[in-house]
RNA sequence: UCCCGGGUAGCUCAACAGGCAGAGCAGCCGGCUGUUAACCGGCGGGUUGGAGGUUCGAGUCCUCCCCCGGGAGCCA
């Protein structure tokens, strides 16, 4: 048996220590009788330094010679240095190769094109900058459940093949369920709200499946949300657990993901800084005000296209709410403000930094009568219906919820520009490969 | 679905007005005891996305098709 077995983010605790690490060979430089190895191991990345004097003869030689993604087994001693990236590294003892690539690895450090890395996206997830991504993605869903957690929230599933449609068929990719017409689920909200009344407060985190042929930055076929439905929260609460949820997850990761901030250029000062006031808050219609006084032309009834996002994410410089849209452009579920039966009472949750629209929520209508009539403005049969027409006839309460897209708020989070970079595998149009 | 841009070596790109298809990196060989995408010297590497057409001659011009990227609409 050899030195114990660490991890390479657990190195500060054994600094002086010989131990093993297991992992790959990213990338190596030589010097001639000195000689580095950058080591990943999942957790980290670290440099060993081979010299012909501290190393086995063997495994001096197999510094110069072993290929990039080789997985290997180091043993050496850890040591801070200020000349290592991270600061600390391994002196290297000896190595032992587990697989040697026969071929040279299609990833290189230099630059590839956004479709190669696509191609090769199961090897490109090794890359230093989509490490960095893919664990502040898992600091985010940790975030998320730790805060409904904290907050009482229950955590339960929906099902994701669905008989009902929410809001036409466009946009769902159809199935056939052994010779029944059904759908991959383009929300859970639906069942969410049924589960609510049995549960109290209830969140999931699940994928969510649009067939939309849309093809830009902000947009996957298959992405996830974090979903919660709360009975007898009316839209004020809604905006209230929205808001702290939101600040929640960027503090959780700033602190529990500086270093991967870092890589990425991100400034985490900047994003604690939007996210510590209160969120702004405007109406429709005085949003739509501010997108046309910055130039961008969009009328009252209009949905907001992406440079209107980016202008009102200009103006405010932080999270922005925009609450009471018309009813017409919004789905049938949400509940009418009492005050004016023409626009809704929801919001939509804008990031800061033209990251576009996070958080889509609303307080949703809670009488039979009410979801009726409104089925039938949106020309929906009530049929499929049925069970969610049920929930108001026993024991119907005033209730909201709401839906956080995951990969955009990674996206805002790490600073990346395409969504596409926030998943491991992302879908989308023309892109079911690998 | 629509509007742009592109497809040349393993990768990233160049090639004037139609006239011998090139560079950097990667790979291989050699050098270097503190490298940071290391560096220095040498070597090999091509059905120019596909099909057809114009021409003495096509990477370059024309037609159709395929693929990729950017944006729009729709949305989280």
């Amino acid at each position: 048996m050899g030195p114990r077995v660490v991890y390479i983010e657990e190195l500060r605790d054994h600094v002086g220590d010989e131990v093993t690490i297991r992992g790959w060979l990213f990338n190596r430089r030589s010097s001639g009788k000195i000689r580095f190895l950058i080591v990943r191991d999942g957790t980290g990345f670290l440099q060993c330094v081979a010299t012909a004097k501290d190393t086995e003869p063997q495994s001096f030689e197999l510094c110069e010679r072993l290929p990039q993604e080789t997985s290997l087994v180091v043993i050496g001693t850890v040591r801070a240095d200020p000349r290592a990236p991270g600061g600390y590294e391994l002196l290297l003892s000896r190595l032992q190769p587990v697989q040697v690539p026969e071929g040279q690895f299609p990833i290189t450090l230099k630059e590839h094109g956004v479709g190669f890395l696509m191609d090769h996206r199961h090897l490109w997830i090794r890359m230093r900058r989509q490490f960095a991504i893919l664990r502040i993605r898992d600091a985010v869903l940790w975030a998320v459940r730790e805060f409904f957690k904290r907050e009482g929230f229950v955590a339960t599933e929906c099902p994701v093949i669905v008989g009902t449609q929410v809001e036409g068929t466009t946009t769902l990719f159809p199935l056939d369920y052994f010779g029944e017409p059904a759908y991959l689920s383009q929300s859970g909200q639906l069942y969410l709200e049924a589960t609510c009344m049995a549960l109290g407060k209830v969140y999931w985190i699940g994928p969510a499946f649009r067939a939309e042929k849309s093809k830009t930055r902000r947009h996957l076929t298959e992405f996830w949300m974090a979903e919660a439905e709360a009975a007898y929260f009316d839209h004020e609460d809604n905006l209230a657990l929205q808001e702290r949820l939101v600040r929640y997850v960027v503090e959780y990761v700033a602190t529990e993901r500086r270093r991967e901030l870092e890589f990425l250029g991100r400034d985490a000062t900047k994003l604690l800084a939007e996210v510590k006031g209160p969120f702004a808050r405007v109406t429709y219609a005085e949003a739509v005000r501010i997108v046309n006084g910055r130039g961008v032309p969009m009328e009252y009834g209009d949905d907001f296209g992406a440079p209107a996002e980016d202008a009102l994410s200009g103006h405010f410089g932080k999270p922005i709410f925009v609450e009471r849209f018309p009813a017409k452009i919004k789905p049938f579920y949400m509940k009418r403000a009492p005050d004016d039966p023409s626009v809704v009472l929801c919001a939509d949750l804008i990031a800061p930094e033209g990251y576009g629209e996070i958080i889509g929520g609303s307080q949703r209508v809670d009488t039979e009568e009410e979801l009726i009539s409104q089925l039938r403005e949106y020309s929906l049969p009530l049929e499929p219906y049925r069970w969610y027409i049920d929930l108001r006839k026993w024991g119907s309460v005033p209730h909201s919820g709401f839906g956080l897209g995951v990969e955009r708020t990674i996206a805002w989070i790490c600073g990346v520009r395409h969504i596409r970079e926030t998943i491991p595998f992302p879908r989308m149009l023309d892109r079911l490969y690998p």
